[in-house]
DNA sequence: CTGAAAGCGCTAACAC
DNA sequence: GTGTTAGCGCTTTCAG
């Protein structure tokens, strides 16, 4: 005991600023064990005795000790981060389903670390490189990243589970996206419409896009109407312009009737109808995809096929963790969900006049 | 069996090692040099020579070697992630600022990790506390948190910086809440409206809250009209009823016109005032705070105090940095940064009628 | 049940 | 310039 008592004050000598939060040795020294008991304490190893794990509890409580969580991962060799790779927050359909991920990885004792889908062209810093860096535990794709990323992803042996989107390097849980399209397009066609577009958007992950865009064209292709795919230009200076919608909406071959891959992209055509005047559902009618919250305003009322976005976090999260624990070997599974219509007010029946 | 033992030990180390990424020093041995030497190149220390820089690099390339950050991490005592404490992320007003957190976070190097501020109540990780265990460089909230939080935040030493909240436990960035305030019911009274109520909304930060209202209540004092602030309801069993918002809009007392301290609030008023059928803006003026995109929309068309969201959360990261770095230092900083008006179509002439 | 000791991979003095 | 060395705070065998 003197011993130790000297070595105690010592190493107080020696600390610089009082500040210095206590450490597993400190709360050792002051219970009167060695650190692996507490370590054992703190990891509720179960094998201390009760009267032991009081003292150190004591100790911790009165030292306001906290594990330092940066040594546990070092030695561990691995976090309790969860990374995720998010397409653009500002897309209320993404940021809906950030918050849901954030929420149940809390549940399962993980934290979270968001990357922009695009910001890999970036300094090092940011992009999904980083995030293998971080040894994250695991990955939870809402955006595809590019195929280098994948390639990385493949070598760094960590898990990952593509939410919404879809990859041969993980597991998958999605909604039945052209399902998703039949049901979309199907409306359309039996509230009359023959001359109805799809618009691709390139904020959409890709898959998701094809998906959704297949069901589409396969109710075209049954019946035998032409299809028209229509696709936003985003980047640089391929902006979409004004004359490109207007040729869409009111040039000779105008559509009357157009299923969007996304409720934003739906929410934007339907802002520039408003913009040409374009009486919505009279003249044109618009589906859109995701049931984002503001789909569900009167003054948008856009009909759209809805996504169960709690049960896919809650799907995706479980599929990780098994994946971790290693509750889950194997090949990769592919979840897929049901999604559905809801009917609002930016579809009626086909308008000859 | 010792030396059968021995063997198996011996296996499985050249198993892992095959598998296990390159240490430094594995780059240190295929170079030909110390680690220290490997560390001098990988931080650009440039006391290296240039010809053992070449070769440390041939190494780092031949081997595939990154830096582990947790190693890094605990021998530094610190890392390079920033905390960020954000209210609703499903507010598109927190979803924009978090996407541009996260840009600019990136760009002086750090990486962010979010933390709901109402998460507070869930079991340890997830919230603020867990973000402090993770020994974040700094934190950045977007959320006023409890005073407990607070409380821990000036005992961690952690740098803070709050932007468009407020507190005393860090640097302030934010908008001049109180002159947007002030815009906003001048605006409306210009128009010829007396009746004028404030909507308080618990989602949105406090004191920027409070804030908004004083401008409120200024511009009303300085009238002589006597104010009606409308609260939301949202928690629990408290959830806003129809008959409130009957009252307030249809009643006797009716109001006018109405500042409504956030966009979302504002357009949920509106939505409201759609079911209601009470025509906007010719029997009921809408103000909001935010410009968020959507308020923007044709069909939204939001009249709205405009926050300069950009220069807010680079103002933020700039301070922020500057006080993780040292450069800073010394009493606390608030930064205001000017709001302005933006007049579009919820607003319009009082109609007696 | 408890303690001693060997690292995890890296940085940062400090010698050489 | 470069190498040696001593930790950072924790987990994890392995003896006792």
């Amino acid at each position: 005991m003197p011993t130790t008592t000297r070595r105690i004050q010592k190493t107080r000598a020696i600390q610089k600023t009082a500040a210095k939060p206590a450490t597993i040795v400190d709360v050792a020294n002051f219970a009167g064990v060695s650190k692996s008991t507490v370590s054992n304490v703190i990891r509720g190893t179960g094998i201390t005795a009760p009267a032991t794990i009081a003292r150190v509890r004591q100790a911790i409580e009165k030292l306001g000790y906290r594990p330092n969580i940066l040594a546990r991962n070092l030695v561990q060799g691995r976090t309790d981060v969860l990374g995720v790779v998010v397409g653009d927050l500002s897309n209320p359909f993404f940021s809906e389903m950030a918050k849901l991920i954030e929420y149940h990885s809390a549940n399962h004792g993980y934290r979270v670390m968001f990357c922009d889908a695009q910001s890999e062209e970036r300094a090092g810093y940011g992009g999904l490189k980083g995030l293998f860096d971080y040894r994250v535990a695991g990955l939870i794709f809402l955006a595809f990243n590019d195929d280098a990323s994948m390639e990385l992803l493949h070598k760094s042996q960590i898990p990952a589970v593509f939410v919404t989107c879809t990859s041969t390097r993980g597991d998958v849980v999605t909604a039945d996206d052209v399902r998703g399209g039949i049901l979309a397009t199907d409306h359309l066609i039996e509230l009359g419409h023959r001359r109805i577009a799809y618009a691709a958007d390139p904020s959409i992950e890709d898959a998701a896009d094809k998906a959704r865009q297949e069901g589409y064209l396969t109710v075209m292709r049954k019946m035998n109407l032409p299809p028209t795919i229509f696709h936003w230009q985003r980047s640089g200076r391929h902006v979409t312009r004004e004359s490109d919608i207007n040729k869409l909406l009111r040039g000779p071959d105008r559509i009357t009737a157009i299923f969007s891959s996304n409720d934003l992209g739906a929410i934007e055509l339907l802002d520039w109808a408003d913009k040409l005047e374009i009486p919505v559902p009279r003249k044109l009618s618009i589906v859109g995809f995701d049931n984002i919250t503001l789909a569900g305003l009167r003054r948008i009322n856009l009909t759209t096929v809805a996504q169960p976005k709690e049960i896919l976090c809650k799907t995706a999260l479980q599929t990780l963790n098994d994946r971790i624990r290693g509750r889950l070997s194997g090949g990769f599974q592919r979840q897929v969900v049901d999604c559905w219509l809801i009917v609002r007010g930016t579809t009626a029946n086909y308008d000859a006049g």
